[in-house]
DNA sequence: GGGTCCCCGTTTTTT
DNA sequence: ACGGGGACCC
């Protein structure tokens, strides 16, 4: 991928020196967080100084080096804690860093610059803001936001979005802000046919829409901090200068722009240490770049390599199993798993792959399974079901409801990204920012009070003669005649509303205030009114949004927080199965963990491989290798022979996956002839010579042949293709079947 | 301005 | 099959 900055010249520094620093300090051999390191962690730990790359594989104690680290720097006093940048993907591995760091140091950990890049970035941006033309207080938008905000761009360009999709636009933007493009940076060649080959117009409109609304999208965070580095080189001196030490979590993870942000601000002390997998890089179509790791010792000449292979959570045959896999994918830089505990002989069990009928009797395997280890005495809280797509949860979850197994679904909607949640907070925006134009679109006709388009409309035409928030514009146009009266009545009572509850933010704690608008304004009363099976539910939510708002100071502070973190504060600590996808999975781990769907089109999918090529196939099978080193103890893996997808019964191929798993470390359960047809329709880049007779004993059919199948009965076969045949039953209509499912009739 | 019908899409997801 | 969103009509 090409630079989009060029950082080769040298960025002048009007800071001279870094400020005199008390010496550094011995770290004695015996820091507790120094003990029972193995060689390789403690390589990675004591290397303090200089770039360092470590390669760490699934389980090999990553966090924990990372964590001991920062405790080596800072009671080797090499710098004070606010002068160490520590950054994170998620908000959890945040979390979870700053916990253990404070075990190790105590108070220190708080003056860390620890955290997401996203919020690392906000931090930074609020105090330049005005250098990339937002104020401090600029407001984030969510992803529902951005998409009404793109829309209306469009829609003022005249652009049919029937033809062009905003959202289609919308992901292009965010990979080129991912890449840290600028509207500027969009030529012909990048833009292509997008939006009728006017989406460069249609991003710099939508960057000045966002100026104009003192807002940023997620995007724009990296972005608007790479743009203050290299338009203010005093700002970004000042950062170089007080980050002696950075660490970076998920190296594999990082997009173009933030590794751009890493390598600007690295460039002074050039302390910085990476630690990353490129075997577990599973989110490239969202923007990431394995490159960044592949190419890190040519970015940091003389930078430290340290591989971690010491696998300190499953067994050698797990092991075993996914380094087979892994294996397969070229464009490695090479790592091999070895188990670095001892695993009790009578505990190790092989890799279990299992075929099946169809979805409902995987489910059933599957559940029957986990009865099985609860009677073992294995909690819930140890199991994990692992889906590639969020559809296939829900065959398990009937199954769990069915024989009363307690289970969670991990993933989903998040409760801020809830219709009702958004609602109830585009009225605490409002209140609190009164120009957040956003908001007031949301909420102006919630619940409806005969507000439609035509007043919109107006209220919009007035914004626009007048550069007034939209806001300010309806108290305007409520003033005159233009609306009809009884619009023109509920918009004033709408203004009216929303200045009391604005009066009252400094005299009402702020968690009445939000009841008290929500109350007033109707909303609650809305979903109380509503008939719908959610309804209930909704209003729930908006309960525990209130209780939430207690956690915070004030109302400011609350928005902040849910815009920077967006997620689900899943009650833990109850003994629940646990259901989520592989990717929702990475950096979990689980004693038992199933495997499902290991099918042709599932996983791989269909689409990554389409569009993806074979660089897609290879992240599906890295994703394989971030599921089955998962587990600690066990894993099934099951794959069906029938699958009902979109309410159509199709036939499935075993994954091409199952063939890539070494045989010794696997445990094939024959069942119903299953695995024959697995071996028999594997496909092998040459046909295995065992396979020839099955199929011969299968017999070739053609178009026309009469034949019976177990559970469709007798039909006529249609079509042929390869060992897929197209029947047309009697009884259950047109579908396709594997021939080694049916016998001629 | 609000209700109804039809058409489309339907992997993964953080911040 | 099914839900969401847009177009169309009252």
């Amino acid at each position: 991928m090409s630079d989009p900055f060029d950082l080769d010249d040298d960025i002048p520094n009007p800071f001279q020196p870094a400020p005199r620093r008390a010496e550094p300090a011995p770290v004695p051999a015996d820091a507790v967080w120094l003990v029972g390191l193995n060689p390789e962690q403690t390589e990675a730990v004591t290397t303090t100084e200089g770039p360092v790359l470590v390669l760490s594989g699934a389980g090999t104690g990553k966090t924990r080096v990372l964590t001991s680290r920062l405790a080596q720097i800072l009671a080797g006093r090499r710098a004070q804690p606010w002068q160490i940048l520590s950054v994170t993907f998620t908000n959890r591995a945040a979390r979870e860093m700053k916990e253990r760091v404070g075990h190790l140091v105590g108070p220190a950990a708080e003056s860390l610059w620890l955290g997401t890049f996203h919020s690392l970035c906000v931090r930074i941006l609020r105090r330049h803001a005005e250098a990339v033309g937002l104020k401090s207080n600029f407001t984030i938008l969510d992803s529902d936001d951005q998409l009404r905000l793109l829309k209306q761009v469009m829609e003022g360009e005249h652009i049919d979005t029937k033809k062009w999709p905003a959202q289609a636009l919308m992901g292009a933007i965010q990979r080129w802000k991912d890449r840290g493009l600028t509207p500027d940076k969009i030529g012909p060649d990048l833009a292509g046919d997008l939006a009728g080959g006017r989406a460069q117009v249609l991003y710099r409109h939508y960057q000045e829409r966002l100026l104009t609304l003192n807002a940023a999208d997620f995007g724009d965070l990296l972005l608007h901090c790479l743009t203050l580095f290299l338009s203010h080189p005093d700002a970004l001196a000042q950062y170089q200068d007080q980050f002696r030490y950075i660490l970076v979590d998920e190296y594999q993870d990082t997009n173009v722009a933030q590794y751009l942000w890493l390598r600007l601000l690295a460039q002074k002390h050039k302390n910085i240490c990476c630690v990353g997998d490129d075997d577990q890089s599973i989110y490239s179509w969202r923007g990431a770049e394995v490159g960044n790791i592949l190419k890190f010792e040519r970015d940091f000449p003389g930078a430290k390599v340290v591989r971690l292979e010491s696998n300190y959570r499953s067994t050698p045959h797990i092991l075993a199993a996914a380094s087979g896999l892994i294996a397969n994918n070229a464009d490695r830089l090479g790592k091999t798993l070895r188990p670095g505990i001892r695993h009790d002989p009578s505990e190790v069990e092989k890799v279990r792959v299992r075929g099946v009928w169809d979805g409902p009797e995987e489910a059933r395997v599957v559940i029957e399974e986990i009865e099985a280890l609860q009677r073992k005495g294995c909690s819930a809280a140890t199991i994990a079901i692992l889906v590639r797509a969020g559809f296939q949860t829900r065959e398990f979850e009937e199954r769990l409801i069915t024989t009363g197994i307690p289970y969670r679904v991990i993933g989903g909607p998040r409760f801020y990204e809830r219709q009702e949640i958004r609602d109830a907070m585009a009225y605490l925006r409002l209140v609190n920012s009164p120009d957040d134009g956003l908001a007031f679109e949301r909420i102006v006709n919630l619940p409806k009070r005969g507000l439609g388009d035509a007043a919109l409309q107006a209220v919009h035409a007035v914004a626009r003669a007048r550069a007034f928030p939209l806001f300010e514009a309806a108290r305007l146009l409520v003033e005159t005649d233009e609306l009809k009266p009884k619009p023109r009545g509920a918009l004033t009572k709408f203004c009216a509303d929303v200045l009391r509850w604005r009066g009252l933010l400094d005299d009402l704690p702020h968690t009445e205030l939000a009841e008290m608008i929500l109350d007033e304004s109707g909303y609650v009363e809305m979903w109380k009114n509503d008939k719908s099976a959610e309804a209930p539910g909704r209003v729930e939510n908006l309960k525990e949004l209130v209780r939430a708002l207690a956690d915070y100071e004030n109302l400011q502070s609350f928005l902040e927080h849910v815009a920077l973190v967006m997620e689900n504060d899943q009650k833990d600590g109850v003994d629940k199965v646990t259901i989520m996808t592989l990717h929702g999975a990475k950096g979990l781990e689980f004693d038992n963990v199933f495997l499902p769907g290991w099918e042709e089109g599932v996983f791989p999918h269909q689409r990554a491989m389409d569009e993806g090529g074979n660089a897609g196939l290879e992240e599906e099978r890295r994703l394989a290798y971030v599921g089955l080193t998962r587990a600690r103890k066990r894993v099934l893996v099951t794959f069906a022979a029938n699958r009902r997808i979109y309410n159509q019964w199709q036939s499935a191929l075993p994954s091409r996956f199952l063939d890539e798993l070494p045989a010794a470390d696997i445990d094939r359960d024959a069942e119903r002839g299953l695995i024959g047809s697995w071996q028999q329709s594997s496909r092998p880049k040459q046909p295995a010579a065992w396979a020839a007779p099955l199929r011969d004993q299968a017999g070739d059919f053609e178009a026309g042949d009469r034949v019976f199948h177990q559970k469709f009965g007798g039909g006529v076969v249609l079509a042929v293709d390869g060992d897929k045949l197209e029947i047309e039953f009697d009884q259950a209509g047109i579908k396709k079947v594997l021939d080694s499912f049916v016998e001629p009739a």
